[in-house]
RNA sequence: GGGAGCAUAGCUCAGCUGGGAGAGCACAUGCCUUACAAGCAUGGGGUCACAGGUUCGAGCCCUGUUGUUCCCACCA
């Protein structure tokens, strides 16, 4: 048990944050432990890339998280939010080549070895950077777990699987169409390409038909890749074109002989309707390539030059090919026209680069049929995605998945584990390293030098970590994990993918729900970017606000998958509600003579009010969290501490505070405002780990932290519905007060008498002090009866009470009549709109009873404020 | 071409299964009321995009329209 300090006027985030993370770190609170006596509770970090800095996503995605951990940390779960770094390939890979180019070097100036030797260096060096940076958002993951997705045993998990799945036939090698990035000159998958609408052209080409006088012409985007043309085809119905099906065409320039043929994929209103077709260079053309068995030429190299296959535009680059042949065309006269024509453009996610769609030699996963379980798992509910929307558009990917690419020709990432026999060719997958080919015998073997996609570590993340493929005591325990946090940018890449290892490795989901978010935009609501340099540090705003400030910004109105705009003016806000709650804090302590928060046994009415919100909100809280629905939470907790905790409860606490003679109440008064003060700062935890934290230690407390403080409960016991009822009875009392006040002008300086009429005496005059404090009256007497000389006085109305203030001087009796009418206007309008609803036959048969009973009691309060507002009138007149 | 989201106060956004339009900021007025001026009190401000429909009752459900953002597909 500590005792209450004295604490500095504003609250300073830079001084406590550092000191309390540290602390945290020390006493271990951030560790899980197998525990058999405690439902495991497991999040698995999204790992950010070695190579990052963390930026506003990071910050959003993390704090989500670490409020669900916090949450269930302190509901008494053995949780576990387990962190890791991912290796990154294509960024990291050029993140370092960049510094060797500072240098004078490229990797090839290295070789494999010596350049993998500087990334691990780099690596080990920079690598820590975004974990360090996860610790200033006050991140509560267990470090002692730390995972990087290149470590032994992921590297270790990485290969089970691939032999697994190439021994099931469902990883294999072929030579297909995929997209190339020239720059990275590596494969990518699908998933990898994004495609944004560019304008170009369509020329038409007039290709001449052989052994013929006659000439077809098609219509091309991208005339370059005619080098590799191997046939040219029209719609099978079309009769513009049918004579020509089975001839041949001469392809210009080049003078090979290709077949006209037809196919349904043509569109006949498109362009000409005739398709020039290069089977090596257009995913369409692949596969009638394949369907009519065209010869397939590949054109390019892995830099999209034009390669030995064309020609005298060997050498060129793929845009310097284009200006030649179609110079060339147009000088032989073969090009027929050339039309605007917008059209969509896939570019490598990572670079930006244009990338060249080619046929070539890589390994693929065989999607078909993992995505039945990954189908099955969602659409059964097993996985939940939250919101569901997003299930739509996982099961609508999931549903026409194409392989996936998994082989890229980089040097840092996982190597493919197969190997080949340089005598007989043979190749060998396997596990473990082969020295000899398992079909010769020769040790004239190599490794593949490709390395395995980012994403393929990536998917296996949720039980690579936890010791797959040995059965340990871990994995038993916390997999399945119970929710993943992420943006929706990423549910195809990684999501979709864990989805389907799990299912297939593990025999199980991966995780319970998926906790979709949006990303964090600008000001304007766009995108952060670096090249739009409108990216925000969080850490400058951590710096410059604390980073409970930051995070319960980012949490605070926002719901599951709403993209958040970022805005100072609300990090300021999260900044200002810290130090309220700092203030009230320093206010409970200043007053402090009792050491502990026990609940007296004796409660006042307001101590009864604040108990029964508090109750109301601890469920509010709880409930929200467990829907994911955060920003609803942080707002009710928000509300509650503020406006009914520091606005209400604490000026009415004054009363009995600085009552001197009555000590018994005035401890009273401390235990319900410690008590109280104590249970939200629990619920405000996980939100704003350390304000709360660096409050709780500094008031009288049991146990090491907040962090592990229990999660406080709905007690039936402390639901007062009559005491919140009166309470409110009191409030609009005095706001009432406090209004007709404000419109007069009259300063709290001025006190002012006050004659309370009403039908609950007792009330009003069991709690008159509050109207001393809160309403600045210097006397409060209550009655049964209005006072005789009424019309000399101010007065307001509520349901509960006629009030008169005698501030004879300020009375204007015109202006008086004319309020108070327009209040009885109001009252009246409500009548009617009340008794409309009520005398309406099915309404009262149709809608709920309670509604109705609602209504009636509505009707019955605006009766008495109109039966009020009516003899405050006659009073005057 | 297919699909999804959004449209509510001057601004940024809440409003969960239909039942008296909300918050913060901004604005106006008055306050250093012994926790807090990063504060307190009070106030003004909305045809809930538009048009229909369902319902006793619609910001919320259904249909359509307009605007806007995004995802997927790829018509060479």
């Amino acid at each position: 048990m500590s005792t209450a300090k004295e604490l500095p006027k504003t609250y300073e985030p830079k001084e406590t944050e550092e000191r309390l993370y540290r602390f945290w770190e020390k006493g271990g609170f951030f560790h899980a432990e197998i525990d058999k006596s405690k439902t495991p509770y497991t999040i698995v970090l999204p790992p950010p890339n070695v190579t990052g800095q963390l930026h506003m996503g990071h910050a959003f995605d993390h704090t989500l998280q670490d409020v669900l951990i916090r949450t269930k940390r302190m509901q008494g779960y053995s949780t576990l939010w387990l962190p890791g770094t991912d290796h990154a390939g294509i960024a990291t890979q050029i993140k370092v080549e960049e510094v060797l180019r500072g240098e004078g070097l490229s990797r090839y100036d290295l070789g494999r070895e010596k350049f993998l030797e500087r990334v691990w260096e780099w690596k080990n060096k920079y690598g820590g950077r975004i974990i360090e940076q996860l610790k200033r958002m006050g991140a509560s993951c267990d470090w002692d777990r730390l995972r990087f997705t290149m470590d032994e045993g992921c590297s270790h998990a990485v290969k089970e699987v691939f032999v697994n799945l190439y021994n099931k036939g469902l990883i294999y090698k072929g030579s297909r169409i995929i997209n190339w990035c020239p720059k990275c000159t590596t494969a990518l998958s699908d998933a990898e390409v994004e495609y944004s609408e560019k304008p170009g052209h369509l020329w038409h080409v007039r290709y001449p038909i052989e052994d013929s006088d006659e000439y077809i012409v098609i219509a091309t985007t991208r005339p370059e890749t005619m080098l590799g043309d191997s046939g040219i085809a029209v719609h099978p119905e079309d009769e513009r074109y049918s004579h020509l099906v089975g001839k041949h065409a001469v392809l210009p320039l080049v003078g090979r002989r290709i077949p006209i043929f037809a196919d349904e994929y043509v569109e006949r209103e498109f362009g000409t309707g005739c398709v020039k077709v290069t089977p090596c260079h257009d995913p369409n053309d692949f596969e009638m390539g394949q369907r009519h068995g065209l010869e397939f030429i590949l054109v390019m190299d892995g830099e999209a030059r034009i390669n030995e296959n064309g020609g005298k535009y060997q050498g060129l680059e793929r845009d310097e090919a284009r200006r030649a042949i179609l110079a060339d065309l147009a000088a032989e006269g073969y090009l027929v026209r050339e039309e605007e024509h917008v059209h969509n453009v896939g570019a490598g996610y990572r670079c930006g680069t244009t990338v060249e769609p080619m046929t070539s030699a890589q390994w693929f996963v065989k999607m078909k049929p993992l995505a039945e379980e990954a189908l099955r798992v969602v659409n059964d509910g097993e996985i939940r995605f939250v919101p569901d929307r997003f299930s739509k558009i996982y099961t609508n990917w999931m549903e026409n998945v194409r392989d996936w690419c998994i082989s890229r020709q980089l040097w840092w990432g996982h190597l493919i584990p197969a190997w080949y026999c340089d005598d007989c060719g043979h190749m060998t997958v396997s596990k473990d390293e082969v020295c000899k080919c398992e079909k010769c015998g020769s040790a004239n073997i190599r490794q593949d030098e490709d390395v395995l996609d980012t994403w393929f570590s990536s998917a296996l993340w949720p039980f690579s970590t936890l010791g797959w493929p040995e059965k340990t005591p871990e994995l038993e325990y916390f997999y399945p994990t119970n929710v993943l946090v992420t943006a929706y940018d990423i549910i195809f890449f990684w999501v979709a993918r864990m989805v389907f290892s799990g299912m297939e490795h593990m025999k199980e989901r991966p995780f319970r729900d998926v906790f979709i978010h949006g990303i964090v935009r600008d000001a304007q609501g766009r995108k952060m970017s670096k090249s739009l340099g409108n990216g925000i540090d969080p850490l400058d705003v951590v710096d410059k606000y604390g980073a409970d400030a930051l995070r319960f910004a980012l949490v605070t109105g926002n719901g599951p998958g709403n993209d958040i705009r970022f805005s100072y003016e609300r990090v300021e806000n999260s900044r200002n509600f810290c130090n309220k709650i700092w203030n009230a804090s320093r206010f409970v302590m200043m007053n402090l003579t009792v050491s502990d928060f026990t609940l007296p046994e004796q409660l006042d009415l307001e101590d009864r009010w604040i108990l029964s919100r508090l109750n109301t909100v601890t469920r509010e809280v709880t409930e929200n969290i467990e829907k994911y629905e955060l920003g609803i939470a942080a707002e009710k907790l928000n509300s509650f501490i503020w406006d009914n905790y520091c606005d209400w409860y604490i000026e009415l606490c004054k009363t009995r505070l600085t009552d001197r003679e009555d000590t018994a109440a005035s401890e009273r008064a401390q235990r319900v405002l410690g008590y109280v003060l104590d249970k939200f700062l629990r619920l405000l935890h996980p939100f704003m780990p350390f304000v709360t934290e660096s409050i709780w230690q500094a008031l009288p407390h049991e146990g090491e932290s907040i962090m592990v403080a229990e999660w406080p409960k709905y007690d039936e016991r402390l639901a007062f519905p009559r005491e919140e009822a009166d309470m409110e009875r009191i409030m609009q009392a005095i706001r009432a007060v406090r209004t007709r006040r404000s419109e007069m002008n009259v300063p709290p300086s001025k006190r002012a008498a006050l004659l309370i009429v009403s039908d609950m005496p007792e009330l009003f005059r069991d709690n008159a002090a509050f109207f001393k404090r809160l309403a600045w009256a210097d006397d409060v007497s209550v009655s049964a009866q209005a006072p005789a000389d009424a019309g000399k006085m101010i007065s307001c109305v509520t349901e509960a009470a006629k009030i008169y203030m005698p501030l004879s001087d300020l009375v204007d009796t015109e202006k008086e009549l004319q309020r108070l009418n327009k209040e009885r206007d109001n009252a009246l309008r409500q009548i009617q709109s009340i008794s409309g609803k009520l005398a309406n036959e099915s309404f009262v048969a149709k809608a709920p009873e309670a509604v109705v009973n609602a209504e009636r009691e509505k009707l019955a309060k605006f009766e008495e404020l109109l039966r009020k507002l009516d003899e405050s009138i006659a009073a005057l007149a």
